[in-house]
DNA sequence: AGTTGACCTGGAGCGCACTCCAGGTCGTAC
DNA sequence: GTACGACCTGGAGTGCGCTCCAGGTCAACT
């Protein structure tokens, strides 16, 4: 089974234009082509379109990924430097939740402030008309 | 008391030239002035700063921050939309919050595989050779 | 009086991650 | 056979958030 750039922009959530870049830029192998010379994408390209996504979501520069995707190509030579990328990505990641975390509770502080702010507005003006 | 820009700076974690792109964008009201015409940042000044960087690092847009600075200067007439924005920022920080812990359980399992992969290879010759 | 160093201004430049465009090819449907 | 739509290419353009620069002013020190 194989697919179009379009079914394989619909599946990856990413766009035409950013699956072409993303070849461009050597994120991704260039897929396999048609008869016509268009794109056909397999199986494994998805898969990893997939794990590249997340690899964005989680703020990985686009530079690092393909470091990454290239030490794919050496197999088991690259393992460790693609494990130690991962490794490295999950301590970002975890720092990141946690100052998430730390501007949650600012947010929440601020938030909980107007709640008061609101509270008196409604409430003083009965007490001054008292 | 007041601060030069490159105390602001030293305080605030950014650098003297975001400060004056800041003040350029209107996030930042102009600060005071010296008598020889140099920025004489106020303790508010650094506040705000401060509560700026916090929504800056929730990833809120300057534009939506610019939103927000401006809606301090109407006052209480602001202040709903000023914490309708809060709101929305606090729903997007929990949601994004989600999204990176669902990505570290992916980086996980890759990782795990990494190190059963390694005890394959540290293991397997030994029982090759037996 | 001269040098230094921090600061000033307006404007240009940069890195990132796309996104869009013009001009062309191909296979299918009418 | 022609109209259509999906796809192709190389390259230019975009929005964001800074960052840097040239050329100048000013106060303090020597």
């Amino acid at each position: 089974m194989s697919y179009s750039i379009a079914e394989a922009a619909r599946r990856s959530g990413l766009s035409i234009d950013t699956l072409r870049y993303y070849e461009r830029i050597r994120l991704l192998d260039p897929p396999a082509r048609d008869t016509a010379g268009r794109r056909a994408y397999s199986e494994e390209d998805l898969t990893w379109l997939s794990f590249l996504t997340r690899l964005r979501t989680t703020g990985m520069p686009i530079r690092r990924m393909r470091e990454y995707a290239m030490l794919r190509h050496r197999g088991q030579a690259g393992a460790g430097r693609r494990k130690a990328i991962l490794v490295e990505q999950r301590k970002a990641v975890t720092e990141r939740i946690a100052e998430l975390e730390t501007c949650l509770e600012v947010l929440d502080y601020k938030i909980d402030n107007y709640d008061r702010v609101e509270q008196r507005v409604t409430t003083l003006p009965q007490e001054a008309s008292a």
